[in-house]
DNA sequence: CGCGAGCTTGAGGCGATTCAACTGTCGTGG
DNA sequence: CCACGACAGTTGAATCGCCTCAAGCTCGCG
């Protein structure tokens, strides 16, 4: 699979929500090296401290997996190509849990750039600033994460992440007219979605028949985004791209606002 | 309800992480000024950009909830005394949500040390550390939550946020021979849980009848931790107290490590 | 005393799980 | 070229965990 280097993927993502200048382009850019190869199911980063600096996952797909003592596994988050995995300087606990790799894969350290722009914040200013809003993003996507499995039915779960993933491939330029790579088996999915193998796979039947997906040898197709986010409770995202969600701060991008009064005042509606 | 002053709930919490220098300690127990009061159900910190930056929480409860449109609610985490809510100045989204007040509280605002921090880095480096620390804890308290809501049955979660609670209440001082203040409503509970309130309050019903819990008037006892995190799958913690698992940025504390093989290959024993 | 918020309990139903089998599609080696 | 195993996806049947609806209860408080 030959698609964009690690560099590209990752400045297309910076760029969205940084104006980077030249210094700072070419620092991102000096990361189209050579990449790392790793099988499928191999460690991309360690548990806890970790040895050889954050990776640029360049292609494939990775996730952070806790396994519980008794065999179940819950996914916290998934990594997908322009993510960065590893610990990149603030210690947070997501990024310190062990990343795997869910297909092949390919990498590239990028502990060069952290460290230069250690060396000289003022130059790279914009840079930081960027990547901690990736930073933001993450945990921004650990917080739907918490609602999916919390409050929301098989179908909702599997749209909303079909759709998050829609809009990450999106990000990256991965999405061509409502096509873009899956390749996560449904077992994967539903050690992600906190659901049983056969209950993903009669949910995704049920989508298909709607004609709302299609899901085909590790490519998945949303014929209508807007439809589909309406079942899943997933915000309306403007579809211009570029907008700068994350430039400093704002909102995640999936509550209402509003007090908190008991359930008991509130009123259900929808589906 | 006169319990300990904000600044030495915030205090104790910060020695279990960091070893403060004078100025430091100083500077959180100026934090011992008069407490503004909140009523149940206000709001403490706003979405989005924050007006009167963070406040510590002297006494009380309070939560970040999520409201579906069609009503439900998924609480994304829980404040409890001697935590800030707020944004503490690096724009994370968790931060920037909303925290409502679950009781009656009392706050006082930190703005002042994070701008005298911000002011001269160097002297409040440890201070600094530590308020880094405590955000990680956050995060690392986020992922527990996924865990909890995508792979746990009722009664674990109902066991596994409870002594949740319980360690942070004894981080800050707050247990007494396992009793612990919970003030929560079965229905916030639910809310929290992704569970109904009738599911709780039978989960509930249940764990007492094991004699593994009591909770009455807003006041929870737990008689044997041990054999309760047992049932929770609630990672043994060290008894003894402060512990630095987060000095520095440690692993969160509930993983298993190990390749994520699919269920297929794993095995199931416990339960 | 009466009200309301929170807690408790019962009955019935649905959604998700489990177990078990079967299908389809690869890649590999005889 | 086909037999084979491995792996992912699909389907059926039975069961269970949790949900919803609907009362009734308890306690604190005005």
């Amino acid at each position: 699979m030959i698609g964009p280097t690690g560099g590209e993927l990752l400045l297309r993502r910076l760029q969205s929500v940084a104006v980077l200048n030249p210094n700072e382009t070419a620092l991102i850019l000096s990361l189209n090296q050579r990449p790392r190869r790793h099988p499928v199911r191999s460690q991309i980063s360690a548990d806890g401290f970790d040895s050889s600096g954050p990776r640029l996952i360049v292609s494939g797909w990775a996730c952070r997996p806790r396994i519980l003592p008794d065999g179940r596994c819950q996914i916290l988050s998934t990594l997908l190509p322009g993510d960065l995995a590893g610990d990149t300087g603030d210690g947070r606990p997501l990024a310190q849990a062990a990343v795997i790799a869910l297909t092949d894969m390919a990498t590239v350290g990028a502990r060069s750039v952290f460290d230069t722009i250690a060396r000289d914040p003022g130059l790279y200013r914009n840079l930081g600033r960027g990547l901690q809003a990736l930073g933001r993003m993450e945990e921004a996507q650990l917080l739907d994460h918490v609602v999916r499995l919390g409050r929301q039915s098989a179908i909702q779960r599997v749209a909303h992440q079909l759709l998050e993933f829609y809009h990450r491939c999106r990000a990256v330029g991965l999405v061509d007219g409502g096509r873009f790579p899956m390749p996560l088996t449904q077992e994967t999915l539903a050690d992600m979605l906190g659901l049983s193998l056969v209950h993903v796979n009669r949910t995704i039947t049920q989508l298909k028949r709607q004609n709302m997906i299609e899901v085909r040898s590790g490519i998945a197709h949303i014929s209508d985004v807007a439809q589909l986010a309406l079942i899943a409770d997933y915000p309306a995202a403007d579809e211009k791209e570029g907008a700068p969600r994350f430039g400093d701060g704002s909102r995640s991008g999936g509550s209402e606002l509003g007090e908190y009064t008991p359930a008991s005042a509130r009123q259900q509606s929808c589906l």
